[in-house]
Order: structure tokens, then sequence, then C-alpha cells
DNA sequence: CAGTATCCAACACGATACTG
DNA sequence: CAGTATCGTGTTGGATACTG
């Protein structure tokens, strides 16, 4: 809400996590890298997101314009999502984050809320 | 909750997520990626974090084995955190976000609520 | 100074039902 | 099939007051 006072890091992450945030946006964007996708078939992917949640983190993304919606207006009614260039080049930047985690998975904590893996 | 299902990928990046998910945890991680901190800092310069949140915050890290917990034991009192090694790993596979935030900031929906930059 | 303890508000999420 | 609408809930974050 208010500007920055004695802050003065570049946090451009902010905006990233800003974007990448929720719970399954990370995910999203893992799915969605490996090319269009069908609502239905991300929630198969995404086991146990719901509908609206599914709904809203495309939407976001997609008004963030790292996704891109694609709407074939036909019956039965289609709909596929892909990443934009910059969708793609966001799931490049949260590579490392990945590997990192990946690599350091046992060294952390074992929890079990951590989503479907 | 429940187990993998049909979902297969590899998601270290959940793990991560899960590390430095919250609001506050990723600008933790920036401003204790400068060096040894103490509390009062790190408050003045997240500007608008509570004690709480900023307290769990940095039990999280603790426990995740990110953050390096100094107490000394003097009048008056006074705590250090710093960075572990496996913190300072963190911190560099955060970089290549950060800079494609800061690279795509007008790229991205200028939102208010985006935290103190 | 460095927290902890409470209480409260906002929001993200989850489940279900219904529509184009 | 691909959503939208609604409702209820759990978790997260914020504000304040109090303690070692």
């Amino acid at each position: 809400m208010q500007a920055a006072s004695d802050v003065d890091q570049t946090c451009g992450m902010s905006i990233a996590i800003d974007v990448v945030g929720g719970k399954w946006k990370m995910h999203l964007m893992w799915v969605l890298a490996e090319g269009p996708v069908r609502f239905g078939r991300i929630r198969r992917k995404l086991d146990g997101v719901s509908e609206k949640v599914l709904a809203e983190n495309l939407r976001q993304l997609e008004a963030s314009g790292i996704v891109h919606r694609e709407l074939y207006a036909e019956v039965p009614p289609r709909v596929e999502y892909s990443l934009t260039p910059l969708g793609v080049s966001l799931s490049e930047a949260l590579e490392p984050l990945e590997v990192w985690g990946d690599a350091n998975r046992d060294a952390l904590a074992p929890r079990s809320g951590v989503a479907a893996c």
C-alpha cells in the first residue's frame, strides 16, 4: 500500500512471487510448460485442485501475460492453455529453484502438505 | 494430504516454494543475504511486517536449516540472524527469479499490494 | 531489545451445484 | 467440456499488548 521507506532492495522477486504465488500456480507452470493443455487434463494432472481455484489461477496467469488461452468455438467446446514467451521465460527462471528443491529434498523437513509431487 | 496419484512431475519446486512460500520469506532471504542482521533491523527493513509474522517466518526458515540464529546472552539481549550455506544456495537459486521479475517489472500488472520494493 | 500471546480480518482454498 | 456461482472453512497475515 505504502511506498518504500528505508527499503532499498531490488526485489523483482516479489513481483515474481506475486505472479506464481499461491498453492497451485507453480504446478500449473509445470504442466503448461509441456505444451498446450486442455482444462480437463490440467485438472487430472493436478489432482486435488478444484475447478474454481484452477480457473482463478489460470485467469490470473492469463492476466499477467504468462498464459495464452485459445478458445475453439466448436462442439464440444474446447479450450487450450499454453505458455506465452513471457511464460516460457518465467518457467526457465523457475528452474534453478526446482533444481534446488530437488537437490535438497531430504535435507528439508519432509512435510506432508506440500501438495502432490 | 493425499499422496501423488497420476501426478509425476519432479516438482522440487514445491519444496522450494514451501520453504520460501508466504508473503515475506523471500524478502527475508534478501535481507539476510546481506549478512548477519538483528531482529529489529529486519523489522525496519521490511517495513510493514508484524513481529508475529516475522518471528514465525524466521522460525520456519530456521527449522528448514536456511537461517542460523545466534543468541548473545547479554544485556541488552541481542540476536543475529544469518544464512546457513544451505540458505546461501537458496538465495542463489532465487536470483534468476529476482532478475526475471525485475526485467519484466512493467510488463506485469502493477499491483499495489506487492509489498515494499 | 527480542520476542510471545491474543484476537481479528482477509483471503485462498475446497466442495458442490448449476450453466453455455 | 469448460467453466461460473455460492457457500463454508482453514490458513495466513495484521494489530496490539504483554513478558524475559
